[in-house]
DNA sequence: ATATTTTTGTTGCAAATACAATAATATTAA
DNA sequence: TTAATATTATTGTATTTGCAACAAAAATAT
């Protein structure tokens, strides 16, 4: 059995502990960025939205975007047709850290990459996505509490 | 820019979650399997190798590992020419759960590569590896205290 | 129209995570 | 050989994480 797991688990939790060294520079305590980010890039979406899209859990990403709204990162507004939802919107001070965030994460990417042809970039991209889409149905599923049968 | 970590990110995120729900029928906590693979795999290993093997805080391990022992996974011998470090064997029962787990990570990576062929496999471990190697050393310098400059 | 289910958000609690600091041995340099 | 540095392991503390349980609004079914 070829373990792409592993190394994919490998790769991100080095670069995203190297993240959170790094963020701590701008006050974004550790996984902040990953929210601040997809908040940013789709202004307006809703919590459990961002939570799905990063594949965390809920209440995580509860706590985690309080505590942005908290420092003043972002802000959540009231819907006018639906009570129910809170919609999430990058401050000033949101979108003006923004461009490090990508910045940083350009150069991490760029690391990774390193020796890579075009082609290959291309490849591993398409590649990466192809599990990523059969990955998350399966995470979906046990996330709602049903069980994987193997 | 390419963005291969963020899919790396969601697809680590979201069998992680998977792993720790189903591990817990074996009363595994949360991340405690990675450790114990390593430990079945390189009987003998010492903590910090292993901490440097799955790219986690040196501390976390620690705590990971002493942890495992208490629940009698695993077992810490002293060595006989080097008082400062210690070995780490899976007991009987640590060895016992190992299957199961192998079994758990097989079925996830079946699920992660549907649809692949087997040169699309071979493909992507030779790329992730690539990716690996070029982000370790990234980690390890941080991890140290360095500043990378960008 | 009412009942049921799903979606969205929150909090209590227990546990994992990681930074900082400390200690002890081992390795390397002077 | 002694001094300086590196390696390995541990603990204190603060924070993050996620399951369980709850509540309220919205969507769907009867």
């Amino acid at each position: 059995m070829k373990e792409i797991l592993r190394e994919i688990g490998m790769i991100a939790r080095a670069l995203d502990s190297i993240s959170n060294i790094e963020f701590k520079e701008y006050d974004l305590t550790r996984g902040q960025y990953l929210y601040l980010v997809r908040i940013c890039e789709s202004p307006g979406i809703i919590q459990e939205k961002v939570a799905e899209l990063i594949k965390v859990d809920r209440t995580t990403a509860a706590r985690s975007i309080k505590k942005l709204e908290m420092n003043g990162f972002i802000e959540k507004k009231e819907d006018e047709h639906n009570k129910k939802i809170k919609k999430l919107y990058p401050t000033e001070k949101g979108k003006k850290i923004f461009p490090f965030i990508k910045r940083e994460n350009d150069h991490s990417n760029a690391v990774a990459l390193e020796g890579f042809t075009e082609e290959e970039i291309e490849t591993i991209l398409d590649l990466l996505q192809r599990v990523r889409r059969n990955v998350e149905k399966d995470w979906e599923f046990v996330k709602k509490g049903n069980k994987r049968s193997y």
